[in-house]
DNA sequence: ATTTTGTATCGTAATATTGCGATTGATAAA
DNA sequence: TTTATCAATCGCAATATTACGATACAAAAT
């Protein structure tokens, strides 16, 4: 035990946590801020922004890549990253389903 | 090493980080997603929908009271469990602008 | 008073995550 | 070719999370 028990829940559940998972870290949030921000691609400069060492900053890069939500294209020697306009607009709606389904909260009386 | 450094990151997006862990596990997702569709408490239902032990189960629900998107009421012997209004609402606007800030993303040209 | 019912908590094992120093690898610059 | 630069990866340690059986607890029912 320790591991999540995947089989027993919906695609529909497994993907939303997974989505869930790019904001579920504050530097995550805070990579993912930096990109918006600057609308352009943002490289080695998240290192110095975010008082975090750059293994650690290139490990959360990673995840960001895995889950999808970020793209990093190679421009020698730096790499540059960016929001996957896809996969960004797949979380919007999402979460925007998730929150809209919520109205008249008649809860515990 | 192997905690978060929450020190080095503002307010905002510990927070935001922390309300997203809600979402970044599938159990919760489908706690979560019962609660909303039932419009009213479950409560121990929950074990029997979610194949998942009762202790598990337990504690993924301290895990969402504490972030304070969900409440209880005990209800002897039963415990009624339901969406926080608030804390959803805030939820929902926090990711609303999270991803409403993001258009014309011109990305790694 | 005893039993039953539903839930929380404890203790523990397995696994995942976070963080970083050190190293590697790839390319540009010298 | 050598060196410098930037980013990915490796290896490791510390901590957190997930899961569950067993137990404790509280209130209702008997």
């Amino acid at each position: 035990m320790g591991a999540t028990k995947t089989e027993v829940f919906t695609e529909q559940q497994n993907s939303i946590a997974d989505l869930a998972k790019a904001f579920a870290h504050p530097a995550r949030v805070a990579i993912l801020q930096l990109l918006v921000a600057r609308k352009a691609c943002v490289c080695g400069d998240l290192v110095d922004e975010l008082d975090l060492a750059q293994a650690t900053v290139s490990q959360h890069l990673k995840e960001l890549k895995r889950i999808g939500i970020i793209q990093g294209e190679i421009n020698p020697p730096r790499v540059c990253y960016c929001i996957n306009p896809e996969v960004w607009e797949e979380a919007r709606q999402t979460f925007g389903q998730m929150f809209e389904t919520i109205t008249n909260v008649t809860c515990c009386n």
